[in-house]
DNA sequence: ATGCCTAACACCGTTAGA
Protein backbone atom coordinates (compact mmCIF):
# COMPACT_ATOMS: atom_id res chain seq x y z
CA UNK A 1 0.00 0.00 0.00
CA UNK A 2 1.08 3.17 -1.37
CA UNK A 3 0.91 6.39 0.84
CA UNK A 4 1.64 9.75 -0.44
CA UNK A 5 1.81 13.36 0.85
CA UNK A 6 2.70 16.35 -1.32
CA UNK A 7 2.07 20.26 -0.92
CA UNK A 8 1.47 21.39 -4.53
CA UNK A 9 1.13 25.06 -3.97
CA UNK A 10 -2.18 25.31 -6.03
CA UNK A 11 -3.40 22.31 -7.17
CA UNK A 12 -4.57 24.00 -10.41
CA UNK A 13 -2.07 25.76 -10.96
CA UNK A 14 -0.02 22.19 -10.88
CA UNK A 15 -2.84 20.10 -12.68
CA UNK A 16 -0.96 19.22 -15.70
CA UNK A 17 2.58 18.23 -13.47
CA UNK A 18 0.21 17.05 -10.68
CA UNK A 19 -1.94 14.35 -12.51
CA UNK A 20 1.54 13.38 -14.43
CA UNK A 21 2.76 12.33 -11.10
CA UNK A 22 -0.18 10.30 -9.86
CA UNK A 23 0.01 8.50 -13.12
CA UNK A 24 3.68 7.45 -12.69
CA UNK A 25 3.55 7.27 -8.98
CA UNK A 26 0.35 5.70 -8.55
CA UNK A 27 -0.14 5.95 -4.69
CA UNK A 28 -3.01 4.18 -3.39
CA UNK A 29 -4.00 6.71 -1.29
CA UNK A 30 -2.41 10.42 -1.51
CA UNK A 31 -3.12 13.80 0.61
CA UNK A 32 -2.64 16.91 -0.91
CA UNK A 33 -2.39 20.21 0.65
CA UNK A 34 -2.64 23.99 -0.17
CA UNK A 35 -5.04 23.41 -3.04
CA UNK A 36 -5.79 27.25 -2.56
CA UNK A 37 -9.22 26.40 -3.81
CA UNK A 38 -12.88 25.98 -2.98
CA UNK A 39 -14.77 22.28 -2.94
CA UNK A 40 -16.52 23.73 -6.28
CA UNK A 41 -13.06 24.61 -7.93
CA UNK A 42 -11.22 21.22 -7.28
CA UNK A 43 -10.66 19.07 -10.81
CA UNK A 44 -12.24 16.38 -9.63
CA UNK A 45 -12.36 15.04 -12.56
CA UNK A 46 -8.47 14.42 -13.34
CA UNK A 47 -8.35 12.45 -10.77
CA UNK A 48 -11.57 10.37 -11.29
CA UNK A 49 -9.63 9.87 -14.78
CA UNK A 50 -6.83 8.08 -13.03
CA UNK A 51 -9.18 5.61 -10.90
CA UNK A 52 -9.34 7.97 -7.45
CA UNK A 53 -12.07 8.79 -5.17
CA UNK A 54 -11.91 12.08 -3.97
CA UNK A 55 -12.51 14.03 -1.05
CA UNK A 56 -11.97 18.04 -0.59
CA UNK A 57 -11.25 20.36 2.12
CA UNK A 58 -11.25 23.52 0.23
CA UNK A 59 -11.06 27.06 0.89
CA UNK A 60 -10.96 30.01 -1.08
CA UNK A 61 -7.19 31.54 -2.12
CA UNK A 62 -5.65 30.14 0.48
CA UNK A 63 -4.71 26.43 2.37
CA UNK A 64 -7.07 23.47 1.52
CA UNK A 65 -6.46 19.80 1.65
CA UNK A 66 -7.22 16.95 -0.47
CA UNK A 67 -7.46 13.27 -0.07
CA UNK A 68 -7.48 10.84 -3.07
CA UNK A 69 -8.31 7.33 -3.08
CA UNK A 70 -8.29 4.15 -4.84
CA UNK A 71 -10.25 2.76 -2.68
CA UNK A 72 -13.30 3.82 -0.84
CA UNK A 73 -13.00 7.01 1.90
CA UNK A 74 -15.59 6.34 4.75
CA UNK A 75 -15.50 8.52 8.10
CA UNK A 76 -14.69 11.32 6.20
CA UNK A 77 -13.86 14.15 8.59
CA UNK A 78 -13.27 17.86 7.36
CA UNK A 79 -11.53 20.51 9.97
CA UNK A 80 -9.56 19.52 12.84
CA UNK A 81 -11.82 19.57 16.25
CA UNK A 82 -11.36 22.17 19.10
CA UNK A 83 -12.06 20.21 21.90
CA UNK A 84 -13.73 17.07 21.68
CA UNK A 85 -14.63 14.67 18.59
CA UNK A 86 -18.33 16.06 18.89
CA UNK A 87 -17.43 19.73 18.95
CA UNK A 88 -19.29 21.73 16.49
CA UNK A 89 -16.83 24.66 16.71
CA UNK A 90 -15.42 25.34 12.91
CA UNK A 91 -11.89 26.44 12.14
CA UNK A 92 -12.53 28.98 9.52
CA UNK A 93 -8.42 27.48 7.51
CA UNK A 94 -9.29 24.38 6.09
CA UNK A 95 -6.12 22.30 6.69
CA UNK A 96 -7.29 19.22 8.01
CA UNK A 97 -8.85 16.05 6.40
CA UNK A 98 -8.95 12.27 7.76
CA UNK A 99 -10.90 9.07 6.29
CA UNK A 100 -11.05 5.35 6.68
CA UNK A 101 -9.82 3.91 3.55
CA UNK A 102 -11.79 0.69 2.63
CA UNK A 103 -8.65 -1.36 1.71
CA UNK A 104 -9.03 -5.04 2.60
CA UNK A 105 -7.24 -4.40 5.56
CA UNK A 106 -8.78 -1.19 6.36
CA UNK A 107 -6.55 1.85 7.53
CA UNK A 108 -7.72 5.11 8.62
CA UNK A 109 -5.41 8.32 6.75
CA UNK A 110 -5.30 11.59 8.16
CA UNK A 111 -3.83 14.91 5.72
CA UNK A 112 -2.75 17.92 7.36
CA UNK A 113 -1.03 21.41 6.73
CA UNK A 114 0.05 22.71 9.69
CA UNK A 115 -0.18 26.39 10.19
CA UNK A 116 3.62 27.99 8.82
CA UNK A 117 3.48 30.14 12.43
CA UNK A 118 5.84 33.05 11.35
CA UNK A 119 5.57 35.80 12.46
CA UNK A 120 7.06 34.24 15.69
CA UNK A 121 5.84 37.34 17.41
CA UNK A 122 2.30 37.53 16.34
CA UNK A 123 -0.89 35.64 16.68
CA UNK A 124 0.04 33.24 13.73
CA UNK A 125 2.86 31.99 15.88
CA UNK A 126 -0.43 31.49 18.53
CA UNK A 127 -2.90 29.86 16.18
CA UNK A 128 0.75 27.33 15.38
CA UNK A 129 1.06 26.49 19.13
CA UNK A 130 -2.71 26.23 19.48
CA UNK A 131 -3.51 24.05 16.36
CA UNK A 132 -0.90 21.68 17.45
CA UNK A 133 -2.16 21.18 20.58
CA UNK A 134 -5.41 20.42 19.02
CA UNK A 135 -3.58 17.74 16.80
CA UNK A 136 -1.57 16.25 19.43
CA UNK A 137 -5.60 15.69 21.64
CA UNK A 138 -7.20 14.51 18.42
CA UNK A 139 -4.31 12.02 17.49
CA UNK A 140 -4.68 10.85 21.14
CA UNK A 141 -7.70 10.00 20.64
CA UNK A 142 -7.06 8.00 17.24
CA UNK A 143 -4.23 6.45 18.48
CA UNK A 144 -6.56 4.35 21.20
CA UNK A 145 -8.19 3.01 18.41
CA UNK A 146 -5.79 0.92 17.87
CA UNK A 147 -6.14 1.01 14.04
CA UNK A 148 -3.29 1.26 11.31
CA UNK A 149 -3.09 5.03 10.88
CA UNK A 150 -0.80 7.24 9.15
CA UNK A 151 -0.77 10.90 9.98
CA UNK A 152 0.56 12.99 6.71
CA UNK A 153 1.22 16.18 5.64
CA UNK A 154 2.81 19.59 5.51
CA UNK A 155 3.74 20.18 9.64
CA UNK A 156 6.10 23.18 8.70
CA UNK A 157 8.45 22.02 11.57
CA UNK A 158 12.12 20.91 11.13
CA UNK A 159 12.46 18.52 13.21
CA UNK A 160 16.21 18.27 14.11
CA UNK A 161 19.13 20.59 12.90
CA UNK A 162 19.75 17.73 10.56
CA UNK A 163 16.87 18.65 8.59
CA UNK A 164 17.91 21.88 7.74
CA UNK A 165 20.93 23.23 5.30
CA UNK A 166 21.87 26.27 7.60
CA UNK A 167 20.23 25.59 11.04
CA UNK A 168 21.78 28.98 12.22
CA UNK A 169 19.81 30.88 9.84
CA UNK A 170 16.56 29.43 11.34
CA UNK A 171 16.69 29.78 14.67
CA UNK A 172 13.98 32.23 15.33
CA UNK A 173 11.68 30.75 12.54
CA UNK A 174 8.85 29.77 13.35
CA UNK A 175 9.27 26.67 11.76
CA UNK A 176 12.50 25.72 13.80
CA UNK A 177 11.53 26.86 17.09
CA UNK A 178 11.48 25.28 20.34
CA UNK A 179 8.04 25.49 20.94
CA UNK A 180 7.59 24.33 17.50
CA UNK A 181 9.85 20.93 17.54
CA UNK A 182 8.61 20.55 21.12
CA UNK A 183 5.27 20.22 20.00
CA UNK A 184 6.04 17.93 17.15
CA UNK A 185 8.12 15.87 19.44
CA UNK A 186 5.15 15.30 22.09
CA UNK A 187 2.92 14.66 19.11
CA UNK A 188 5.60 11.75 18.12
CA UNK A 189 6.29 10.40 21.52
CA UNK A 190 2.36 9.56 22.00
CA UNK A 191 4.18 6.72 20.30
CA UNK A 192 4.09 7.43 16.50
CA UNK A 193 6.82 6.80 14.31
CA UNK A 194 8.39 8.97 12.05
CA UNK A 195 8.60 6.56 8.69
CA UNK A 196 11.04 8.33 6.47
CA UNK A 197 13.67 8.56 10.24
CA UNK A 198 13.00 4.75 10.63
CA UNK A 199 12.94 3.68 6.89
CA UNK A 200 15.95 5.68 5.90
CA UNK A 201 17.12 8.14 8.39
CA UNK A 202 19.92 9.89 6.29
CA UNK A 203 20.34 13.28 7.22
CA UNK A 204 19.16 15.96 5.03
CA UNK A 205 16.26 14.45 3.43
CA UNK A 206 14.90 17.52 2.39
CA UNK A 207 10.90 17.71 1.05
CA UNK A 208 11.01 21.61 0.33
CA UNK A 209 12.88 24.27 -0.71
CA UNK A 210 12.28 28.02 -1.07
CA UNK A 211 11.62 29.10 -4.68
CA UNK A 212 13.98 32.33 -3.72
CA UNK A 213 17.68 32.78 -3.69
CA UNK A 214 18.43 29.60 -5.31
CA UNK A 215 17.61 27.22 -2.71
CA UNK A 216 17.02 24.38 -5.07
CA UNK A 217 20.34 24.52 -7.06
CA UNK A 218 22.34 25.61 -4.07
CA UNK A 219 20.12 22.58 -2.04
CA UNK A 220 19.88 24.77 0.74
CA UNK A 221 16.36 22.59 1.87
CA UNK A 222 14.37 21.71 5.15
CA UNK A 223 12.47 18.35 5.72
CA UNK A 224 8.97 19.56 7.05
CA UNK A 225 6.64 16.63 5.38
CA UNK A 226 6.20 14.18 7.38
CA UNK A 227 4.25 10.53 7.91
CA UNK A 228 3.47 9.81 11.31
CA UNK A 229 2.83 5.90 11.74
CA UNK A 230 0.91 4.76 14.64
CA UNK A 231 2.24 0.94 15.90
CA UNK A 232 -0.10 -0.99 13.64
CA UNK A 233 1.54 1.39 10.47
CA UNK A 234 4.93 1.62 12.23
CA UNK A 235 5.10 -2.99 11.79
CA UNK A 236 3.90 -2.99 8.28
CA UNK A 237 6.56 -0.10 6.75
CA UNK A 238 8.63 -1.22 4.19
CA UNK A 239 10.12 1.97 3.02
CA UNK A 240 10.03 5.75 2.51
CA UNK A 241 11.02 7.76 -0.47
CA UNK A 242 11.30 11.32 -1.45
CA UNK A 243 10.67 12.37 -5.02
CA UNK A 244 13.65 15.00 -5.02
CA UNK A 245 13.28 14.97 -9.21
CA UNK A 246 9.74 17.08 -8.90
CA UNK A 247 11.52 20.05 -8.06
CA UNK A 248 13.33 20.11 -10.87
CA UNK A 249 10.53 20.14 -13.43
CA UNK A 250 8.87 22.92 -14.85
CA UNK A 251 6.87 25.48 -12.54
CA UNK A 252 7.41 22.85 -9.58
CA UNK A 253 5.77 23.11 -6.38
CA UNK A 254 7.80 24.86 -3.77
CA UNK A 255 7.82 20.64 -1.73
CA UNK A 256 7.60 17.41 -3.28
CA UNK A 257 5.98 14.19 -3.23
CA UNK A 258 6.99 12.38 -0.05
CA UNK A 259 5.83 8.27 -0.18
CA UNK A 260 5.53 5.48 2.40
CA UNK A 261 5.30 2.17 1.28
CA UNK A 262 3.50 -0.52 4.13
CA UNK A 263 2.80 -4.02 3.54
CA UNK A 264 -0.86 -3.81 4.53
C1' DA B 1 18.93 42.74 3.34
C1' DT B 2 13.24 40.57 5.58
C1' DG B 3 13.88 40.86 -0.57
C1' DC B 4 15.29 37.56 -3.74
C1' DC B 5 9.95 33.73 -6.23
C1' DT B 6 5.15 32.10 -6.87
C1' DA B 7 0.05 32.11 -6.68
C1' DA B 8 -4.71 34.06 -5.97
C1' DC B 9 -7.71 37.82 -6.19
C1' DA B 10 -8.84 41.64 -7.82
C1' DC B 11 -6.67 45.40 -9.26
C1' DC B 12 -2.71 46.91 -12.07
C1' DG B 13 -0.91 46.12 -5.71
C1' DT B 14 -1.66 43.19 -1.58
C1' DT B 15 -1.38 38.99 1.19
C1' DA B 16 0.73 34.75 2.20
C1' DG B 17 3.91 31.25 1.98
C1' DA B 18 8.48 29.14 4.81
Amino acid sequence: MRIATWNVNSVNARLERVLEWFESASPDVAVLQEIKCVDEKFPVEGFERLGYNVAVHGQKTYNGVAMLSKYPMEDVRRGLPFRNEDDDEVDEQSRYIEAVIGAPTPFRVAGIYLPNGNPVDTEKFTYKLAWMRRLQAHAQRLLALEEPLVIAGDYNVIPEPEDVANPEAWVNDALFRPESRGAFRALKNLGFTDAYMQADGAPHGYTFWDYQAGAWPRNLGIRIDHLLLSPQAADKLQGVVIHRDERDKEKPSDHVPVVVELSL
